[in-house]
DNA sequence: CGCCCGCTTGAGCCGCTTCAATGCTCGTGG
DNA sequence: CCACGAGCATTGAAGCGGCTCAAGCGGGCG
């Protein structure tokens, strides 16, 4: 599979995530160059730097041009819950729209190029150009459904569904992006997927090999290939076969 | 406690749930009047009839005036997870912006007044009035927010957890809208508390019999009563002194 | 009044967590 | 160049928390 490019030439991006963005919400060329004038097209953050921390204020939107981030919640207890994970195209920040303060910690899993745009501009601009306020309230909206599948995973799923879930989310996004949707590298380490479903490291990598030797998966560290996808989606919500009865709830001890 | 009168005046609601709603959206009156033109104060949904349906169409906005909803989403499997209760004063109907068709089913589970505008005259109106546009950006923010929180909830906390800051968000809820924090009737079924909560009927059941042995409520079918809030609030992330270790992941069986 | 449904309680089991040990990969320095 | 250590991943064994199955109870509604 092809990369993006690991540096970015110098005034501006060939293909600027909020350009792709703005494209996607059929912008008149003429707003889509007052968006781009907004726009700061080199934010670089390095693996394990963060981009935003939970309780500052908000400041910018981002627009993931390559790499990876992790989003998380972290509470008084120290409980660490990540709430997602981004990928290139995807818009950073929407946590923090209702009360101007980020609730969640974003860090950097891989090094990450970034468009920001300053929220103020965004808003600004959102009020000036419709299309661009409905997009946005389209992104505001598939945050709150996407966020909502995730309770379902979280609150009724068992750990083969949730896994065989997460490989599926992946693939489709690789697949979206341009990239193949069977073989693909998991940039997050094991621990972050747990916390991200809800379960153990030691579970997601007994999961992992669970379904290697079932050959649903090839997985050898950080890559894996999907092996039967069809298969894999039956995983999920196919507890006919194997247990007649709906399944409700959590999981083993805790 | 006292209750929402069970009817509605004429023409108008004395204290129409948009009109408190854009009360705190810091309208000037003309504005005000606008949004207020624009909404039908009468619409009335009876315990266990739909108000929407996941899949149709995004037509309205509403916002509760007087009773109780939920809202669930359904996988193919007909796996449910209720995603929230909403009470007086709350926006329902978020889940649907990004797409146009709602996500979710909601369900009245009691009768119900609402307030309904068209989506689209609130759409035309938000462009017009700037901060009604904010106000409502600040609303899909915290729904997302809330959403994070559940999945700390879902994916990283126990069972007595879980239902205390189930209680504890109840009381936080019904104290803001001037009933008491400590007394109140939980207007839903256990088993929707257990969808609700990633845990089954009996569970509940047995946290809340729990509970009130150890006399933080006294609980009498869905009447309810917190007798000791401090301790309540203690027991969520108070994992060190009964558990020396940060707990993660699911629970028992599955 | 009687039925149905929602809630509670008990007993046993299962899946996931916990604890522990080993292997692997990569970056660092001798 | 290789030795070494740190962090990540895998695997095993045992325990426990919440699920499953089952039975009993109470209250609301027809």
């Amino acid at each position: 599979m092809t990369y993006f490019p690991s540096s970015l030439p110098g005034g501006e991006c060939p293909n600027c995530g909020f350009k792709a963005w703005s494209r996607s919400a059929n912008l008149a060329s003429c707003d889509s160059e007052r968006l781009n004038d907004r726009i700061d097209h080199r934010r670089l953050v390095k693996r394990n730097q963060y981009l935003n921390r939970a309780g500052s204020k908000l400041s910018s939107l981002y627009v993931i041009y390559s790499g990876f981030l992790k989003t998380s919640i972290t509470d008084d207890g120290g409980r660490e819950q990540i709430t997602g994970f981004s990928m290139a195209g995807e818009l950073v920040g929407l946590d923090s729209i209702g009360t101007g303060k980020h609730q969640c910690d974003t860090v950097a899993i891989e090094d990450s190029h970034l468009c920001e745009i300053a929220y103020s501009d965004f808003a600004r601009l959102s009020c000036d150009i419709p299309s661009l306020q409905h997009h946005f309230h389209r992104m505001m909206g598939a945050e709150i459904a996407r966020d909502h599948g995730i309770m379902l995973l979280l609150g009724a799923m068992r750990a083969e569904e949730r896994i065989a879930m997460f490989l599926l989310n992946l693939s489709i996004r690789f697949s979206a992006r341009g990239y193949s949707e069977t073989q693909f590298r998991l940039p997050m380490a094991r621990q972050d997927i747990g916390s991200y479903l809800g379960m153990t490291v030691e579970t997601v990598s007994r999961t992992f090999s669970q379904f290697n030797n079932l050959r649903l998966i090839a997985i050898n560290g950080r890559y894996i290939e999907i092996r039967d996808l069809p298969q894999l989606r039956q995983l999920i919500g196919d507890r006919g076969t194997r247990d007649p009865l709906p399944r409700r709830a959590g999981s083993g001890a805790n």
